[in-house]
DNA sequence: GCGACAG
DNA sequence: ATCTTGTCGC
């Protein structure tokens, strides 16, 4: 598929993409459901997945290591085709080795944070039919305004006029990720659920135990 | 045309 | 993302 079909394929996908306007239908957190964190290392054509399991709020519970081959080269705008099948790889994985089904998943990669608003996350959410928050530290999409330096300043980011995540200062003084709905969660609520789990460093906890998992799956 | 780009 | 340990700076 060439570039101009992958986009015709994204605008199609993204009309399944479902972001709650009412609070009825929006993501509702509770004490023990099960937050999954997903991160990927690349060595050549091996991509080594890493899920992080957490009962909400903060208990870990452990992190799955797989790896799969990788097919798809990475193309900006695009990532998604080449990171959303290793993840469907694992999460069936761990679906039959341990019965284990997300409540909400967070992604390395945005969500509607993306010039066709269909980022992994959206991907992710419309292959599954899973709530899931795209999470990224660089963005496509300009933020205007200032963004306060103090943790947990946020600002959103639009296209069209429309909000379509938000810069989140996760850290004092500290460049911010971004965090954007991927389906069936608001952005208000993919931004708090991001905030609740904020530590000490850039990356949220769960994304950063993701990330030692996946890069020891490559060292011994 | 320039620039610049999730992982 | 990867190549990669110690070192510099807030
Ligand atoms: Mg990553």
């Amino acid at each position: 598929m060439d570039k101009q079909a992958l986009r015709e394929r994204q605008l199609d996908l993204a009309q399944q993409v479902r972001i709650p306007q009412s609070s009825r239908q929006d993501l509702a957190l509770n004490p023990g459901d099960w937050v999954f964190t997903t991160d990927v290392q690349y060595q050549g054509d091996i991509g080594a997945v890493a899920v992080d399991v957490l009962r909400w709020p903060k208990e870990p519970v452990g992190t799955v290591i797989k790896t799969y081959e990788v097919t798809v080269p990475y193309a900006p705008g695009f990532f998604a085709f080449r990171e959303g099948p290793l993840l469907i790889n694992a999460l069936e994985d761990i679906a039959r080795e341990f019965n284990r089904y997300p409540k909400v998943i967070i992604t390395d990669g945005h969500g509607t944070n993306h010039p066709r608003q269909f980022g992994l996350a959206c991907w992710l959410g419309v292959t599954t039919g899973y709530p899931v928050i795209g999470l990224a530290k660089d963005t496509l999409l300009p933020y205007t305004g200032e963004l306060p330096p103090e943790q947990g300043a946020a600002l959103p980011v639009l296209l069209d006029e429309k909000v379509v995540g938000h810069a989140l200062r996760t850290r004092k003084n500290v460049k911010p990720v971004f965090v954007s709905a991927g389906h069936k969660v608001s952005q208000g609520i993919a931004l708090e659920t991001v905030k609740q789990l904020m530590g000490q460093y850039r990356n949220i906890e769960p994304m950063r135990r993701a990330d030692q998992a996946a890069r020891q799956a490559f060292r011994g």
